[in-house]
DNA sequence: CTCTGTGAAACACTTCACAGCG
DNA sequence: CGCTGTGAAGTGTTTCACAGAG
């Protein structure tokens, strides 16, 4: 229908995420790129232009419709069915992470917690399971999730990484003290506390400001 | 003294602190460009042009000196003396950020914990102090801390950022899920759980791969 | 008249490729 | 000779500005 359309710039698809959540968050039948852009902090022209590779979705001389927006979207991010998430790692911020309420109402469902220790394997953190790592890979396999999130020391995680691969994982998130290099079969994004610090304390002082990219 | 031609891309700052951390790990005494790349997963023509924004730094044949280099990158990331984060928020995240013990090795120290529930304030968490959320502002213009680090629920959030601009601070790092757009005179860093998640469902069964933005 | 969708221009970032230093 | 530092070329992203739909 509308046919040969370009492929979604990286950049855009940082902030479609986003403005499936500002959406939500404005809570109107009808929103203009200028309400989206203000309410996430972006450019009105960067939000047409980001939403027209979506294909049309808007109406001229009134905006988007929120609820057809927000369909869009979900469908663009692979979001139509639940997503299972794999938690690695039950200590400290695999806790936190598994308490984390916002997954549920969001697409994902966290299918489980891994880690080495058996004192923890068995029991139950905020009403999730706790697994052997050793399980990892054939979970995967099994396809009880297709995302992994890595909560582990920095030193098991090149380890967790490895079998996540093996079991044919492709989407990773890494909060980790390390920096993963992705296989190529993996997209692996690595959210490091260190490092979003050092970068903040690089802006302290200087010319500031915009969105993260 | 090396004159007009600064300023430093955003995208290079984000490695730079990753080539940081990639340094630490590699411990050797000289790396080149291309030691660098891999062990963080770019290109070396991308180290090299990276690093060129420090000012010459390497030695033509053999590479770059690791000391005079991590001293170098420190700089320039403003780590040469030791920066105050504030953790705001003592649920499960801001426990579970207390208890990461890479920040004191990287030049960061908490200088409290902040909480509005006066079962908490008083107490201590992993060391360190729980104080009320109303002396935030105050602390922050005592420049107890430069930086500041929000892991509130969402609804929470909006108020300390006022909190933070009130007292000054220019740098922080929001982990609540909700966008907060930043101030002309500040600089946020949204990390998002669920945005991430959405990011990398994306990616999902599409050509993948590339280190994160 | 308002607000989208989009060419075209501007800008930002990355890669290439090589001169030249140690 | 090996590896840095950097112009120049290439690619990706954002902004401008406006035609045209509703």
């Amino acid at each position: 229908m509308w046919g040969a359309m370009r492929e979604i710039p990286r950049a855009t698809v940082g902030r479609l995420a986003r403005y499936l959540q500002g959406l939500e968050e404005l809570g109107r039948r009808t929103v203009s790129s200028a309400d989206i852009a203000s309410a996430v902090g972006v450019s009105a022209a960067q939000v047409r232009r980001d939403l027209s590779y979506l294909g049309p979705q808007g109406i001229r001389g009134v905006g988007y419709e929120t609820s057809h927006l927000l369909t869009a979207l979900r469908r663009e991010l692979g979001l139509v069915d639940r997503v299972g998430v794999a938690i690695v790692g039950a200590g400290n911020l695999g806790q936190a992470l598994a308490g984390y309420g916002g997954f549920e109402h969001r697409g994902f469902v966290v299918s489980g917690i891994y880690d080495i220790d058996q004192e923890k394997v068995g029991t139950s953190i905020h009403g999730h399971q706790v697994r052997h790592l050793g399980r990892l890979s054939a979970d995967a396999v099994d396809r009880l999730f297709a995302i992994a999130i890595i909560a582990t020391p920095a030193d098991a995680a090149p380890e967790v990484l490895q079998r996540l691969a093996a079991g044919g994982v492709r989407s990773v998130l890494n909060f980790s003290p390390t920096v993963l290099k992705a296989p190529a079969s993996m997209e692996v994004r690595n959210v490091d506390l260190s490092t979003e610090l050092q970068i903040l304390s690089f802006y302290r002082g200087r010319p500031p400001n915009g969105l993260l990219p």
